[in-house]
Formats: C-alpha cells, sequence, structure tokens
DNA sequence: ATAAAGCCTCCAGTAAGGGTAAAGTAAAGG
DNA sequence: CCTTTACTTTACCCTTACTGGAGGCTTTAT
C-alpha cells in the first residue's frame, strides 16, 4: 500500500511514517519505477506498533528497543518489563517534580489577592534572592 | 560584571545567558573595545528572576511576560496570579496525563511475569490493533 | 485534456539551549 | 616582559520528534 493507507490505518502522518523512514525506523521498499514508498501489511503492524509505544510515551529511541524486541520471537518477557519499569520510574520521577511545583506555584495564589494593586507575592518570590 | 560572573550569581550557565542575549529577554551594554558583555545589578536581578521563573516550569515566552510585569511598578496582582493560574491547570493536565499513563503501564507490568520466556502481554498489548 | 489528489525531495523551523572550534582578551606567575 | 591559563567572543552543528512549505512528478477523476 501506498504512505496515505498506511498513515490513515497506523493513526499516524504522512509526514510522520515518512519520518520514520529517513530516520530507519521503518523502511519500506520504494517503486523503482514511481519512487513511491510501498509498505507491507507486516510494515504496518510496526507502524501501529509504533504508534502505540509513543503514545505510551516511549521515545524513539525506546520504540526501536520495543520493536526489536516486538520482532524476536527468542525475547524473554523480562527484557520488556525492564524497559516498562524504567519508563514508570521516570513517570513517577516527572509526577514528583511537576506535584512539587503545583503545591508551591498554589502557595503562591493563595498569598496574591489577585486584585487591582501592585503588590505581588508571586512577583516577589520570583524576585527572592535565594 | 562579566558573563562568567552573571552566569555564576544567576545559576544559569554561560550558554544560557548568552542565549538570553540572543533572544533579547536580557540584553546587556557591551564593552566597545574588548566586545564583552557587562552585566549590571539589575540585569543580574532579572537573570536570577528568570531562573527561578524557568524552574517553576515558565516557558521562555511566560518569563517574557512576567518579566514585563516584575519591571511595571503598576501592574496589577491579578495579571500575575492570573498567568501562574494558566501554568497551575496546565500541570494539572500534565499530572492527569501521566498518572494515567502509569498506571497503563504498571497494569500492564502486573500481567507480564518478566522470566525467561518469550510471551509478554506488554508486546502483545502494544500490539493489538485498537 | 485537465484538474485534483497524492506522492516525491529538499529546506527551514520548533524549545531551549549544549558542544566544540578558532580567535581575541585579561590576569597571574616567573 | 613574557608565558601560561582563564575568560570571552562569534559561528556552526546537534539534540527530540516531528511539522510546514515549495516545487515538481504520478495517478485518478471528471
Amino acid at each position: 500500500m501506498n504512505i496515505g493507507e498506511a498513515a490513515k490505518r497506523s493513526g499516524l502522518t504522512v509526514k510522520t511514517v515518512r519520518y520514520y523512514d529517513e530516520i530507519n525506523l521503518i523502511k519500506p521498499i520504494k517503486n523503482k519505477v514511481t519512487n513511491y514508498r510501498q509498505y507491507t501489511e507486516a510494515e504496518l503492524a510496526k507502524l501501529q506498533f509504533i504508534g502505540k509505544a509513543r503514545r505510551f510515551n516511549f521515545s524513539i529511541k525506546e520504540c526501536k528497543e520495543l520493536l526489536s524486541l516486538y520482532e524476536n520471537q527468542n525475547r524473554s518477557s523480562k527484557e520488556v518489563r525492564d524497559i516498562t519499569l524504567t519508563k514508570i520510574s521516570e513517570i513517577d520521577n516527572k509526577l514528583k517534580e511537576l506535584k512539587n511545583l503545583r503545591e508551591q506555584l498554589s502557595h503562591l495564589v493563595t498569598c496574591c489577592k489577585g486584585n487591582e494593586r501592585p503588590e505581588c507575592p508571586i512577583i516577589d518570590e520570583l524576585s527572592a534572592k535565594a
């Protein structure tokens, strides 16, 4: 199938699919005459796989790893699980950081009257030396 | 003071401070002879302000707004508060999204034995059509 | 036959800097 | 006074994961 159909059926944009070819993630064969990319069903499945992994917040690099595990029938499930656990721990770190930020900002908002006067504890805090 | 000291005292890197000049965020005067950037105490204070705002997850664009409010003695605290509230709501969205991802990934991990066998619910899920 | 849709490559840009190189400048030590 | 070392300058490419556009083929529909 052509790139348009592959994009549609994988839920990716044509641009993105072309990009995945460019970075050697999923390289279709090319019609020698028309120079059009030709995607097989197996390649479509991989595009779908990548799309889903990306939605799960895996980076392209991680997608590459997952894809090679996906293609390797002899992989151990432990390998996949480990990558996933690492990702979860990254997400946990990000969550902690964001929660912390949220708390500090929301504290500042509580202190700030939010009126027409210029006094503003938020600006004051941002201006504080340390 | 030269850029090195301004960087050290603001907790930013020299590269970053130079970048802020480049994007017209904080433009020091330049010594005509040496062509070195010369930072005043007031500019240093702004660098510190930006550094802190960046650590609070404000984008450069938002930092620009906050900085102009910081410099405007006639601002209303409401303006500052509104920007902050918007930022909090963005953080909330990000938190929700990440929590959702974490839950799904952690569910997958629970299902995966993580042994030497190839059967892997995580890969299966990533391979699922929809 | 022509127009619209789909495809191609190449180039530029995004956020917010990081890395490195070559070259000018300044301060310290001998 | 000279050399070494530290600091600064501009300029360029690199990063992530794409997105948009220009200009030019190919295929399909009218």
